[in-house]
RNA sequence: GCUGGAGUGGCGAAAUGGUAUACGCGCCUGCCUUAGGAGCAGGUCCCUUCGGGGGUGGAGGUUCGAGUCCUCUCUCCAGCACCA
């Protein structure tokens, strides 16, 4: 006989008729009575139906809010719709259909598609981003963030199809090219608007500090915003040798560039200088009254033009080095007063520090590309420290060679206690040549002599080491050369007694040597002379002037100030551009004066309302500019000759703040309530996809604090805790998408079994704490509904009666593990917890109606339907979902186990009264067999008792 | 390349420094059945002379005791990536 089925359908359509009746999610903000507890996931965009994924971003989280109301917590868990967006407009452009009632209609599907899954959202918070209730008050916002400066103006580059005439947003180029039609995209210059949040972000990155987020999150926070200190340099320009006078700025300076640079202790390094494309010294090449100062200023702009023709992916994407000389202009370096010529080149950056950036080629990798392809030279300015610190180190001065002959290097392969693998070398002689020692030393070691020399480093390498055989510690200071054998001329090596016999002469390849040589000083010594590139590393300063000799960060600040520098620091984080040339986003809330200045609109005409009577052809403008109704608007409120802002906010402006409408949704007259902000933020945790660590968590963060500063709410931090969720894959292990056919269409298989199963089957798959990735397994799917309906089945057995002690005692621990892997999103341990108390309730013969309902009310937060069926069916008033959840403490137990383990492994076990003491313990550990036989050998030397848990014995 | 994170059965995965592989999938055996894509019972890391021995990517180390801590190393994943 097959076991009963329950009808997943009936109950659930019941079930969540009757939550609805009972209004059972309705959050009360006003309540002050029960804590509250502000529950948080990422809204999603009406798309039109609900993936998967949906299910794992909505009907987890559901989860924890469900326990959280039975353990008596005040919730919100409410949800919206992130509305505006390119999906919408794209349908208009192919189907001529109307955004809002595309988007409407959306979510009419997903409010249902919702609901099905058992959530116990409060429907009565939501908001629409897409609403003029709610994008008024975006608008708003933008018009205070514009008082105080941080929403602005300026010229900047805009993505651009040529093909479809239209400016596109930047998640509408993939890979360069057009969403739509797949053709390179080009840039162009617009002026755009933009939100300020590089002044804060010095504060979003120490504001993250103690936040309880994981680790991974925070970094990637910080790596985004991407903050280094250094210093900016001016450098002065010279012309044909001469200073000229005429090329003095507005304020009358001499002629300088200031270059951004992180290392201000390796300028005296600093070979040569290099210009962005976009440079105004650049431009300044061929525009009067500076046209005769670049003697190939033809060539320059042709380099020029065609660098801004590139788009920056195109730039990033040939990261071979090119560049221009600029003829006739040379740099003073200002630390060693050199003339050093200039360079335009698209490796440098417009956008970052100063957009010039002064090139030290022998301790920076581009810059050392850079210089290897222009033929430049390389100066090197720090010596690196090898080996590890040492006390009070005695001098010493070393040799160490690289002898190289058809790819392969000499080597002296000592038994690994003398040293291991090294190249050859040997100590200096006072007064005599390296190159003169090192020759003689290698023909004794090694027998061969007829060696050319190669190179001889710029820089000495400082090894600090310990010499246990002399019990000293040594600094020694190393000349590396690197040598080439002419002819294979070899003679008897001449050892010393105590050398012979003691290592063997190798030629080994280059990649072998780089590989088995683990002396940090050879190791240094091969991969300089092989494999040269820039030294990015610390070490003590050569060629320095007066710095030489000293520490390069110790000796920064010094020479900031002896080159006329000042410190500051940068950030990869640009400020936010904001506008959208789209149609479906909410308006710029700007007007233009007849002069073409803006102005934010007054909160009187807000909400600034989309226009209508638009056209969707792409036609190289904003679809707002076809509106006549919006020009007319504009005349009629502002007067004649004024004119509308045309673009629309990126969508990211929408979803910066809902959070905070949730706890107000309705105002009409302000964004949100103060004192319900004050009791209900921080958010306590937010939970989301990991694609929005970056972005979304960042602008969040950014509106939350200046609008802090405003004093429009009262947290400087929008969430407490932060938890990313994991990625469901397709059960081929492969990223779900239409094109590989591997998408689970959670309908077809909630039809068959049941919200409950899926909810389940989705929280026991893995962690939901971590941002795994986790193969959707129908088999598991199936096996949670057996599991749902042995519970059902448990019905059976169920008498009248309080918990017998052997239930007490599961109920207990499933309880403790239960609350606590929920609270902490372990749902997947949380289930296996409640199948090993079911497992054993099935072992007996009855179930106590205590024990079952006891556990239905585990069950209520992950199988809100069938729990509650069957709560009810024991005959309880209400909903489990208004039942307390659980509380039982472990019962005393009179008696432990304690693990006996014998020299660290375990043998056995005693089973003793709670009341035992140590020496108890290890009495009746003496008295089993095997401790016995143990005892035969010898005594027990040591014994470590952990009390209630193990005892460990070293015998012998 | 840089920065994080992770490597445990055939698979998803458990394990405050204290009995490694809980829970589930899959697989195997048996029972029940006309049947099994149902149910029930048992088994399922490897080796074994049945006493035990080995085992958490690899090599060392700390410890009475290491999947867990430390050093080195390999591999995979994610984010960033010409950011000076």
């Amino acid at each position: 006989m097959a076991r009963e089925r329950f009808d997943h359908q009936e109950i659930e359509k019941a079930q969540q008729a009757r939550w609805q009746e009972l209004d059972l999610y309705r959050a009360d903000l006003a309540d002050t009575d029960r804590d509250p507890y502000y529950l948080l996931f990422e809204f999603p965009y009406p798309s039109g139906d609900l993936h998967i994924g949906h299910w794992y971003a909505f009907a987890l989280t559901d989860i924890f809010a469900r326990m959280l109301r039975m353990q008596g917590k005040n919730v919100l868990f409410p949800m919206g719709f992130d509305s505006f967006g390119l999906p919408a407009e794209n349908a208009a452009i192919k189907y001529g259909k109307d955004p809002a009632a595309w988007t409407n209609a959306n979510m009419e599907t997903m409010r249902a598609q919702v609901r099905s899954m058992g959530t116990s959202v409060d429907w009565s918070k939501e908001v629409v981003t897409s609403s003029p209730e709610y994008y008024k008050w975006t608008q708003w916002l933008f018009t205070k963030l514009y008082d105080h400066g941080l929403a602005y103006r300026k010229n900047a580059p805009v993505k651009w199809c040529p093909k479809d005439q239209t400016v596109l947003a930047n998640e509408q180029v993939n890979d360069g090219k057009c969403e739509r039609c797949g053709t390179e995209v080009e840039e162009k210059n617009l002026t755009q608007w933009f939100m300020g949040i590089t002044k804060y972000a010095d504060r979003l990155i120490t504001d993250l500090d103690p936040l309880p987020w994981r680790e991974d999150i925070k970094d990637a926070q910080r790596a985004w915003i991407g903050k280094s200190e250094g210093a900016r340099i001016p450098f002065r320009l010279v012309f044909g040798n001469e200073e000229k006078d005429a090329w003095r700025d507005e304020d009358g300076n001499p002629s300088q560039v200031s270059v951004f640079t992180t290392r201000p202790d390796t300028i005296f390094g600093a070979t040569y200088l290099v210009l962005a494309p976009e440079h105004p010294w650049v431009r300044a090449a061929w525009d009067t009254p500076h046209d005769d100062a670049v003697l190939n200023k033809d060539e320059v702009r042709a380099y020029v033009e065609a660098a801004q023709k590139k788009t920056e992916r195109e730039r990033q994407e040939n990261k071979e080095k090119t560049g221009v000389r600029l003829e006739g202009i040379s740099a003073i370096n200002p630390a060693t007063q050199e003339e050093i010529p200039v360079y335009v080149a698209d490796y440098v950056l417009a956008s970052y520090g100063t957009g010039a950036v002064m090139a030290v080629p022998a301790h920076d990798e581009r810059d050392f590309e850079f210089a290897k392809k222009m033929n430049l030279s390389v100066r090197r300015v720090i010596d690196p420290i090898t080996g590890s610190k040492q006390e009070n180190p005695e001098d010493k001065e070393k040799i160490v060679a690289i002898v190289e002959h058809e790819g392969k290097v000499l080597t002296i392969h000592w038994r690994p206690e003398l040293g291991g693998r090294l190249t050859v070398g040997g100590t200096a002689e006072e007064g005599e040549d390296p190159a003169y020692t090192a020759m003689r030393e290698i023909a004794e070691e090694t027998g061969y002599t007829d060696l050319e020399l190669v190179e001889r480093a710029q820089e000495q390498v400082h090894h600090e080491y310990f010499a246990h055989s002399k019990n000293k510690a040594w600094v020694a200071h190393t000349t590396l050369l690197h040598f080439r054998l002419k002819s294979e001329a070899c003679e008897e090596p001449k050892l010393e007694e105590d050398e012979k016999g003691k290592f063997e002469v190798e030629w080994v390849p280059f990649a072998d040597a780089i590989r088995d040589v683990k002396d940090p000083l050879h190791s240094y010594a091969l991969a300089r002379f092989l494999t040269p590139g820039a030294y990015g590393g610390d070490g003590l300063l050569r060629n320095s002037g007066e710095f030489s000799g000293r520490d390069n960060r110790e000796a920064i600040d010094d020479i900031i100030a002896f080159v006329g520098g000042e410190k500051v620091t940068n950030y990869r984080l640009r400020d936010w551009l904001v506008s959208r040339q789209r149609y479906w986003g909410c308006p710029i809330p700007v007007v233009y004066d007849p002069e073409g200045n803006p102005h934010v609109i007054p909160a009187e005409h807000l909400p600034w309302l989309l226009p209508t009577d638009v056209d969707f052809t792409p036609s190289g403008k904003s679809p707002l500019a076809t509106s006549r109704e919006l020009q007319e608007r504009v005349t009629r409120i502002f007067g004649e000759g004024w004119t509308p802002e045309y673009d629309t906010l990126d969508t990211f402006v929408d979803s910066s703040w809902y959070f905070l409408r949730y706890l107000d949704p309705k105002d009409e007259h302000d964004f949100s309530d103060q004192s319900v902000m004050k009791r209900w933020l921080p958010v306590n945790r937010y939970s989301g996809g990991s694609e929005h660590t970056t972005m979304h968590l960042l602008y969040s963060r950014f509106f939350v604090k200046a609008l802090y500063d405003l004093a429009l709410v009262p947290v400087a931090e929008p969430f407490v805790e932060r938890f990313n969720r994991g990625l469901i894959l397709g059960p081929d292990g492969a990223k779900m998408s239409k094109s590989k056919g591997n998408v689970i269409n959670p309908d077809s298989v909630v039809k068959e079994l049941g919200a409950d199963a899926v909810r389940m089957y989705l929280a026991f798959i893995g962690p939901y704490n971590e941002p795994g990735t986790y193969p959707w397994n129908l088999d598991g799917a199936t096996a949670m509904r057996k599991f749902l309906d042995r519970i059902y089945a448990l019905k059976e057995k169920v008498i009248e009666g309080e918990a017998a002690p052997a239930e007490a005692k599961a109920l207990a621990q499933a309880t403790a593990k239960v609350s606590e892997d929920i609270e902490r999103f372990k749902y997947n341990t949380a289930i296996s917890a409640l199948m090993v108390l079911v497992r054993d309730l099935e072992k007996q013969e009855q179930v106590s109606k205590e024990a079952y309902g006891e556990l239905l009310r585990l069950l209520a937060p992950l199988a809100p339907h069938l729990a509650d069926h069957l709560w009810q069916g024991l005959g309880n008033e209400g909903s489990v979902h208004q039942a307390s959840w659980p509380s039982r403490e472990v019962p005393e137990d009179d008696g432990m186990t304690i693990v006996v383990q014998v020299n660290g492994k375990k043998r056995g076990e005693v089973v003793l009264p709670k009341t035992a003491s140590e020496e108890d313990v290890i009495a009746a550990a003496r008295g089993l067999q095997f401790v016995r036989e143990a005892l035969t050998i010898g005594a027990i030397s040591k014994a470590v008792y952990v009390p209630g848990r193990i005892l460990s014995l070293v015998i012998g």
